[in-house]
DNA sequence: TTGTACGCGTTATCAC
DNA sequence: GTGATAACGCGTACAA
């Protein structure tokens, strides 16, 4: 009953026929005839009989697999990963690859064996200045694909899908200045990461362009993963800056979900309504912590299944499953969502 | 600039010794002295050589993967696919084993060849009633975890994490009951689901215990996943059994957070509201898709996380990763989250 | 079509 | 106990 696994020379031996032969059968590289074909696959079922993955992409050099790596600590993913993750793996399986979750690796090198990764190519999620996941993709030439800008240096051109953060942040702070807030705080990503760099960017440039004052308050970073307040951190600035400093915010934007719902926490330790004495505007719009949160967040949609989906299939094109020409990078639209958490001052 | 990757002779020859004392440095399989072991990590790193993931799974016939399938039609996972989902990478990531997400491949056979997996073991969702991938697995040889119970004729005992269901559907009726609730719909997840019999069962009997009539319109099964109406499920059965059918009914048991969510949009429709004039239950807690419901949802909580992490150690003890004794069975605890959609009738 | 030389490590087996 | 040698795994590709 525990019989082994029919190997290619069994199936040749029994149909009378060439490895090689049973090999075309399986790749329809060459092509052969039907006769053959059919005495093959006979035997091969009989047998019980599938060609080997590891051995085939020994020589092929090709896996059939893509990597999706994701930074993360001991936490867990948020609804915007979730949902990119989502459309990865739809697109992929389109193409007939499979995904392999990677974390990031950022510990583990205490005995420098790294294996080789058994893939093909890469999805590199939430790039970092000099991130180390890039750097090793490139060391190793492995096609990828970041999803957000590229700041490494030494890594000159590479493919990326992105949102247009400068127009995002500068759409959410033109949107809340409409309403007639002016002092806004911004609980922004993590330093480290390239996104949080041009956000900031077009937060400062909108609202000097509004001729708004950008004071020191204003704009907080999310701290380092592994930091102990990297949880807290929404709750945290919130109360800093309004109590502490007892800063007059009429308006937060948050990062993400569970950002807001932090700094949410936060407001209501201080005995402010949502949106009545404050609004609060969500960059990442599907909130899978906050179910129950009310009022429902009016946020900005990024659309991270369809980054998902555009990233697999640059990263199709690049390794040449998919013909044609393709962009350098693609944009993703993204736009407000409004919902009950921001109201004109 | 575009070097090939180094392979181990290269090593070998660079550092003056054999090829199977490299591998030994890297493997560690058998002990080699300090200075052969400097010289021939020196030399890897000055050519950046690292093991050919490929050729070692080739003759070791591991993979150091493991396959997460997930039955999925074209539309997206449910909050407790993806905490699960959480779990099973967090723990196999303590491992060091990589997962494989996959796709259950609806069965698309067109050419006879579906190639080895090349994984070492797979943790598999939602098992059906003869499921097929299990079919599959079995043939294989590979060995596997299943979340929930295993319903596949020739296939004798097998690994399973698992909810207690029967007590989780008896609860749920027990807590409506309480509450003063005696004409309960349920809205249980796919026949085909082995997860659904029993919990079927528990409905029946624990409304039996409680002197109360099952009666027809009570109970309904989720289409299969390929129906055009499986997004709408919820909604289509609620109007039907409140509306055609006009049943008084006080409370609903929704199998997932999508389906509360439809069946919920029907009531508004209806005009009625929760939980003032019907109130919800939802059975996985985690509500992604309904940030913008309110009231916020009463639910079981069956730690999805829980029963990813579980069901990786479990497979870990199987493949011989951990060592020491492990049941056959484990059972991961839910329990009753109230929130504010199920109040006394 | 068939034969056969690879690909790239690992794992005995053997020699020092 | 260490290091070197050779066979091996399972397909693919190319020449015959």
């Amino acid at each position: 009953m525990f019989q082994e696994m029919a190997k290619i020379d069994d199936v040749a031996r029994l149909a009378n026929v060439s490895k090689g032969t049973v090999s075309n059968v399986f790749s329809q590289k060459r092509p052969t005839s039907k006769e053959v074909t059919e005495r093959v696959l006979s035997v091969s079922k009989e047998l019980n009989y599938t060609p080997n993955h590891i051995a085939r992409s020994l020589v092929t050099k090709k896996t059939q697999a893509i990597g999706l790596t994701i930074p993360h600590g001991n936490f867990f993913f948020s609804a915007f990963h979730h949902q990119f993750i989502n459309g990865v793996i739809l697109e992929a399986s389109r193409y007939g690859f499979r995904v392999l979750l990677d974390m990031i690796p950022q510990q583990e090198v205490k005995t420098p064996f790294l294996s080789n990764y058994p893939i093909d190519g890469a999805v590199v999620m939430s790039p970092a200045v000099e991130d180390e996941r890039i750097r090793l993709l490139d060391a190793k030439n492995i096609p990828f694909v970041a999803i957000g800008k590229v700041m490494n240096g030494g890594i000159g051109s590479s493919l990326s899908v992105d949102s247009d953060n400068r127009k995002i942040i500068g759409d959410i702070c033109r949107y809340l200045i409409k309403l007639g807030h002016r002092s806004i705080m911004f609980l922004n990503a993590g330093e480290q990461m390239t996104v949080s760099k041009e956000r900031k960017n077009g937060f400062v440039q909108t609202l000097a362009s509004q001729r708004i004052e950008v004071e020191e308050y204003m704009i907080h970073h999310k701290p380092a993963i592994d930091a102990s307040d990297y949880l807290n951190y929404g709750y945290k600035e919130t109360v800093n800056v309004l109590k502490r400093l007892d800063k007059k915010v009429t308006a937060i934007i948050a990062d993400d979900d569970r950002t807001a719902f932090s700094a949410m926490n936060a407001l209501k330790d201080l005995g402010l309504n949502v949106p009545h004495d404050i609004s609060v505007f969500v960059i990442c719009g599907d909130l899978s912590i906050m179910h129950q949160s009310s009022p429902s967040l009016t946020s900005m949609d990024l659309q991270p299944s369809e980054l998902g989906m555009q990233s697999v299939k640059l990263l199709m094109h690049r390794l040449g499953v998919l013909k044609g020409s393709y962009p350098e990078q693609v944009i993703v639209e993204s736009r407000i969502v409004e919902r009950n958490s921001c109201v004109p001052i």
